[in-house]
RNA sequence: GGGCUCAUGGCUUAGCCUGGAUAUAGCGUCGGGCUUCUAACCCGAAUGCCGGGGGUUCGAAUCCUCCUGGGCCCGCCA
């Protein structure tokens, strides 16, 4: 509409190519004055004028048939677009009729999506969970955008850190008493101390890996049985904290197929290998990287980054786009990846970096036993959320209580985490951690417990059936309130969020506009009775607007992880 | 030494890609609000040379450049 204005006056401007910006002036703001200024050949345009100009030139027969928007108006260089109420009344039916399909996305690409893959070698730590927790909320707000993604954890069942593992494993008893990640750490740290004192450890340890490699069935069961111990404990974790990967990918299995080899055999082919004292590397000059990278030992065994070349190559023809969630240390060999999957002319994953969560003395390290565990951290938060629960509804039974302290713990580490841009590195300390940030998962999910607990009243005096809220349940005419107007507004945004947040992959874009919802929320909540009015319509009206917020709340935090509780 | 990245009130942080209307929000501080649907809430106040220098531009937190400081990387580890 404004192209058309503008271009009657006699500016080349496309439709798409309008400038919009989300306003504090108005509902929706452009800028296209400036723009329009700027393409002006001879300088000192006024963009001021321009702006009248243009608002001027949309006709008043087109506007009247755009029934979304209110009116537009010019303030200084800008022009501002108001929503019309009818805006305003599609926004909750839509909410009312969809429901917890409401802010769907319409994409329909295929992505896979590898996150957290942490070395079987222990517990997961704290620097783990922000890849896990960053990775499954991508993969949350992904598929709320509509694609069709599946979670992989890529598990290393085969490299150093595993024979170290195997090795340690037959050499010192295995707790049985305790999470079976836990006693793969501990005789895992004891044999990295074992082998700091005694390097001819590493003569047994590169056997392990050539018998490996080999196909020797011994071996691989042995690797296989210490994975095995460490995946199920750390599953565990991530189950607690509501991650979720569609399938796990051994690492052994592109050795056992041949996948690795064919990937060398490949490389060779391009003519940029070279023999390097006597191992196999490429050459990625051409891609800007100086260095070589080694595909292949001098003892001609395969190493990780072989073998994750392969197993791109594997993911490559299943779908549309690969993702991978890495920490800020495999930026290089990320890049270097890419390239050479570049030269093999494949398809090159989209990598998403996130910085380090160190400790105030320094980087976490699974081999020393330096960290702290994810599960750790989860059981302070969830005790944390106890200790609130038991002073505000101390009546409250003890089942009740739990699941709470269960859903806020979680959901206050998962938001804190994730409302952070994953370029910040931080570190971490307790106190911080179990500093409850106001407008943090729990402002949020309290603001869902304060509408449902509105709609759960409504049931019991009947203004609500049992067929519950449906399409064309009230006159959303009647909301006019500026606090219901504001809700509302802000409610419409939430697939723009989704899409916004799902094409930058910057989850934590989304994760502001949960807080944003909760806001207004509380806004209404506070300056606008529902329960409490005389007039039926209007109450049923406020009821559907209630439901809309509590329906949009409860799927954006479905989108970041977090549970939705109906009271705490 | 080289590469990548970050720097915004006392603390944590949004905005930076795509330059434009008084720089976002929380914590903390100070003051106010529960006879009204759950106060894990709401309202108000104070607090900013947007790390420093230079440049581009009508206009820079945003783009370019140099510098300073933090993080990460530069293995036949993963």
């Amino acid at each position: 509409m404004l192209s058309t204005a503008a271009f009657s006056l006699g500016y080349d401007i496309k439709e798409e190519e309008v400038p919009f910006e989300l306003s504090e002036h108005a509902d929706l703001a452009t800028r296209l004055a400036f723009q329009l200024t700027a393409q002006k050949k001879e300088k000192g345009g006024n963009p001021a004028q321009m702006a009248q100009e243009i608002a001027a030139a949309v006709s008043a027969d087109s506007l009247k048939k755009a029934d979304l928007i209110e009116k537009i108006t010019v303030q200084g260089p800008y022009i501002n677009i108001f929503a019309s109420g009818k805006y305003l009344e599609k926004t909750v039916e839509n909410v009312v009729s969809e429901k917890e399909k409401y802010g769907s996305g319409k994409k329909t690409e295929k992505i896979l999506l590898e996150h957290t893959s942490a070395n079987p070698n222990g517990p997961l730590h704290v620097g783990h969970i922000r890849n896990a927790i960053l990775g499954d909320t991508l993969y949350r707000i992904l598929k709320k955008a509509g694609y069709d993604v599946e979670a992989q954890y890529y598990v290393n069942d085969i490299g150093r850190q595993i024979a170290v593992l195997s090795w340690a494993s037959s050499k010192y008893p295995l707790n049985r008493d305790i999470k079976p990640d836990y006693a793969i750490v501990d005789v895992y740290v004891k044999a990295n101390e074992e082998i700091a004192k005694d390097e001819t450890i590493n003569e047994h340890i590169e056997a392990l890996m050539k018998k490996v490699e080999s196909g020797d069935k011994g071996t691989i069961e042995s690797f296989t049985a210490a994975v095995n111990m460490a995946i199920a404990g750390i599953t565990e974790t991530l189950l607690l904290m509501n991650v979720k990967h569609d399938k796990f990918v051994r690492e052994s299995q592109f050795i056992e197929n041949g996948a690795v080899w064919n990937v060398i055999d490949r490389l060779e082919k391009t003519g940029k290998t070279k023999d390097a004292d006597g191992a196999l590397v490429v050459d990625l000059s051409d891609y800007g990287f100086e260095k070589t990278l080694v595909i292949r030992r001098s003892n001609k065994t395969s190493l990780y980054t072989t073998r994750d070349l392969a197993y791109h190559e594997w993911k490559a023809p299943q779908c549309d786009r690969m993702i991978d969630v890495f920490g800020a240390d495999h930026k290089l060999i990320s890049g270097q990846l890419r390239a050479a999957l570049q030269l093999l002319g494949e398809k090159t994953p989209e990598v998403v970096i996130f910085e380090f969560v160190s400790l105030p003395e320094g980087s976490m390290s699974t081999r020393r036993g330096v960290f702290i565990t994810a599960d750790e951290l989860l059981k302070q938060m969830m005790d944390k959320a106890y200790e609130e629960i038991e002073k505000r509804r101390p009546e409250e039974s003890e089942g009740f209580k739990k699941e709470v302290a269960k859903m806020v713990g979680i959901g206050a580490t998962r938001y804190d985490i994730i409302k952070v841009s994953s370029d910040k590195s931080t570190v971490f300390d307790w106190e911080t951690a179990l500093d409850f940030e106001k407008q943090g998962a729990p402002f949020i999910q309290y603001a869902h417990a304060r509408a449902a607990n509105i709609l759960a009243k409504a049931e019991e005096d009947g203004s609500i059936s049992a067929a519950g809220i449906n399409a064309g349940f009230a006159d959303y005419a009647l909301l006019t309130e500026p606090q219901e107007t504001a809700f509302i507004k802000r409610i419409a945004l939430f697939e723009q969020k989704i899409e916004e947040s799902a094409a930058g992959l910057k989850p934590h874009i989304f994760a502001i506009y949960a807080r944003e919802l909760a806001d207004d929320f509380n806004q209404f909540y506070r300056y606008v009775p529902v329960l409490n009015v005389e007039d039926a319509e209007l109450k049923k009206a406020r009821l559907a607007l209630t439901f809309s917020g509590k329906t949009a709340i409860a799927n954006a935090l479905s989108c970041l992880g977090i549970d939705a509780p109906k009271s705490m």
